[in-house]
DNA sequence: CTGGATCCCTCACGATACTG
DNA sequence: CAGTATCGTGAGGGATCCAG
């Protein structure tokens, strides 16, 4: 289990060496929202190889980035969870999927829509500081699945399930994304069907400004600049 | 050459099949600091085999991520260089290298330290925050490779080469890992023998507080909050 | 000399089956 | 349920060769 290096001393690739091996990052996008159990990735992971799945979670422990826990019940449960170091990568994956969000086009018919990455586009797509003063309750309907997202004033909370006080229910026929990149404005997105809504549709207006996937770029760090 | 999918709707996953196959990332860190040719990226990558720098080129230009560039020269040129899309992965680059940095230990026999890394490097570890009002130039000597960073209240800019009207000149013997990290006190750093300076030692403590790794997490978003 | 393409070998990946 | 074992395939690694 010897794992293939770069031979250089950089911390990218130390990162890469730890972390960026294929569906190393798809592991850890689905551990930040909570310790799950082999089975509950599998199932987020639907294409992964148990065998994979079994040495990528053998890797990453070994590197201190996730930690088996034994649950303190009668069945000896076991679920992963990511180290306090491992959680750090929270911020750099979430800039990760925006940044590929650019690039989804429409689903394919293969590609699944999991739970958590439903929840992870939530908090990938927030503008904080376009909620400054927002105090909004979303439900989301994609098909069969279900979240809901809390907009406190900059904060936001994404869970799972129903939320029937929820200021706007937003039902999708499709992906979001169109409305995210405001390709397609709250309007049209209504009047195409492409979204049906219960609630004020004022609100729709409001999501597609707190969750937003720029299309331009954000001010670079001036490193290449030509 | 069809990409290998994860057959997710999910931005991180899309982000990943752009530029997470192996030595992409590492490409994407070279480029950064300015276009290259494919002998120069060869040099900065002396372990990626030719025919994986070449697809790795014809996958991410494909995707958009960089483009091919003729120079107008004679000798036609070509050089390679990120999109502004690609371009966008910089911070992302920075903060990954930093979180491996972390794990960083002492730099094997067989890995080698760039130009490119020891750039990037500081890139990674300076604290703008920390220099709001500091105007410093450090030479850095690490060997035969030199390079000068100029802090400008709050700006930086790395280049390689000497730096005659520098403040202070640091000749690191071996990592300077211990002292980013601050394992190790600018004082040690010098009674130990591990820098070497010209210049005023007061230099080399404002150098610590400059440029750091930190060992303590940041805040996290909030998402793996158990 | 740059910018690759081609060959061959090895090992990681991926599918399936199997076990405690 | 929670993984490990087996095995074929294809991508990665290294050397060599070729075209502009």
């Amino acid at each position: 289990m010897t794992v293939r290096t770069y031979g250089q001393f950089c911390g990218v690739a130390r990162a890469l060496e730890l972390v960026g091996e294929r569906w190393s990052m798809l592991i850890i996008r689905d551990l930040l929202l909570g310790p799950k159990r082999f089975t509950d990735l599998r199932t987020g992971l639907p294409r992964i190889p148990a065998s994979i799945l079994s040495s990528r979670l053998n890797d990453m422990e070994s590197s201190g980035v996730l930690r088996r826990r034994v649950l303190p019940q009668l069945d000896a449960a076991v679920v992963y969870e990511l180290t306090e170091y491992g959680a750090e990568l929270d911020q750099i994956l979430l800039q990760l999927g925006l940044w590929g969000a650019r690039s989804l086009g429409v689903p394919g018919q293969q590609d699944v829509f999991t739970l958590d990455s439903a929840i992870l586009s939530l908090y990938t797509t927030f503008r904080a500081e376009a909620a400054r003063n927002a105090h909004v309750s979303f439900e989301l309907r994609y098909g069969p699945m279900v979240v809901h997202a809390l907009v406190d004033g900059g904060a936001l909370k994404v869970a799972e399930g129903s939320y029937p006080a929820a200021d706007l229910v937003i039902c999708s026929q499709a992906s979001l994304v169109p409305l995210l990149t405001g390709e397609v404005s709250a309007d049209q997105a209504l009047r195409s069907g492409l979204v049906a809504i219960e609630g004020d549709p004022a609100h729709l207006e409001l999501f597609t400004s707190l969750f937003h996937i720029p299309s331009a770029p954000k001010p670079s760090v001036g490193l290449a600049v030509h």
